[in-house]
DNA sequence: CTCTTGTAGGATGTCATACAAGTTACAGAG
DNA sequence: CTCTGTAACTTGTATGACATCCTACAAGAG
């Protein structure tokens, strides 16, 4: 008979959705600077708790930056600000034992993604994954410097692709295995000029615009990745079985 | 000479930090409830000021939901909380539509996906998908619902795989671009007739574990895809330039 | 006893005020 | 001119009060 009446927002959330609305519809656009708390608290007539906590959420997000003493400053949307949530979200939804799910999830993604960058990238993809390529060939980091160098050349791939969305998943999807990554680079004899030699022929094939040969240089690179993690694993299992027994 | 000091961290930032690890590490579960913030208070030794700060951050990043006059909770990442910063970080990124890149996007991923659901799914799966293909075979609800029919296919194709991570990822690709798609069933003739084809074709390589077809059958379904996106890209454009010219 | 309703208590939301602490600009001393 | 101290901004935190929402429970009506 009676309609439920809708709950009143929060005066917070209002605030936040108003600034929101004037980022994405770009009346402020990003590296602006906003009024100070107190000319906003006269704009919105709130106190300065609600505008306080309606700009904390909006810096939450990634929309703002507060900077004591400065101002609150309008932000660009950082790629990070995105793979963050992505990473959150597998990080609590997935098991415990999740390294191969992540290795076969890169053996999904990543041969057609090569494949992508070979048709589509530019020259300053180019340039960037000689560099990377150059780094890790050079480097005498330690291991964890090692394993970054390595997803560093794969995510620079992913750019290459030219498409905005792949970078952004794959990502957090390296994120999620950085310790074994290293594990590999401690244990594996050559797996430093193993990688190598395998990123130089990935590359060869993307720079050649050779779709076909970069997809088919990234299935073998991971399919020995694939091997070197599970020998990683053994080990650790027949570790941790051992202290078990002891 | 002299380092620079590291700034010491806002006292709000402490605060978020020490809940989400909490969150993170499982020492609290989504769904329970979190203490009031006046106890909270007690126990980091803050106001009430920088404890609700705190909880706004953590609120507005999805990591806790609190209900007014009842408490504040865990809450479970959804695919939302992961959608909304993707689809913030590609209109702010972009000028252009970023339709086209979210189907190259699943015309990277699904193949390969399909291929190893052929390979790997289990008598339940293949329930599923059998119930998935009727249903949309068999309804009579408007766009909105076809395309939700649609998607669900798509992402128990993924579960298929058995791999935790794939349907994870995409999920939120989907979630991007449902308007689009209630669209091309809104216009496109036969389109419904179509995707139960292309459907049946590919669910069909699955069930018979051979994973070429799957692949094959679904590379096929998203170029038809790619071209009825395209349509109704190009009217709109043409709509809105009328528009711009009336 | 069962159902309804009033009420009290606890939860979050908002306000006002005060002070702490970081940043910047500028005037005045040298 | 350069250096430096100060003043005037900015945001961060603390405190106390009250508003509003939710829940549980007791008291009353039938």
């Amino acid at each position: 008979m009676f309609e439920p009446v809708g709950k009143r927002k929060l005066l917070s959330k209002m605030v936040e959705s108003q600034i929101e609305d004037a980022i994405r519809s770009k009346e402020v656009l990003p590296g602006e600077k906003l009024s100070s708390e107190q000319e906003l608290c006269k704009q919105f007539k709130v106190s300065r708790t609600a505008l306080r906590e309606a700009l904390r959420m909006l810096a939450a997000r990634g929309l703002v930056i507060i900077m004591k003493g400065k101002g609150i400053y309008v932000q660009n949307i950082s790629a990070e600000t995105v793979t963050d949530p992505i990473y959150l979200y597998l990080q609590m939804q997935s098991e415990s034992n999740y390294i191969l799910d992540v290795i076969h999830a890169r053996q999904i993604l990543e041969p057609p993604i090569a494949a992508l960058a070979a048709l589509n990238h530019t020259e300053e993809d180019a340039e960037r994954l000689k560099k990377d390529l150059n780094d890790l060939k050079t480097t005498n980091g330690d291991y964890e410097e090692l394993s970054r160098l390595d997803m560093l050349f794969h995510l620079d791939i992913a750019k290459a692709s030219e498409n905005l969305l792949v970078p952004l998943l794959l990502e957090p999807i390296h994120r999620l295995a950085p310790r074994i990554k290293s594990s590999v680079y401690a244990t594996v004899i050559d797996a430093k000029k193993l990688a190598v030699e395998w990123h130089e022929k990935i590359l060869t094939g993307i720079l050649n615009r050779d779709p076909e040969n970069a997809r088919l240089a990234m299935v073998r690179h991971l399919e020995i990745a694939e091997q070197h993690d599970k020998q990683i694993l053994i080990k650790q299992k027949h570790k941790s079985s051992i202290r078990r027994t002891v």
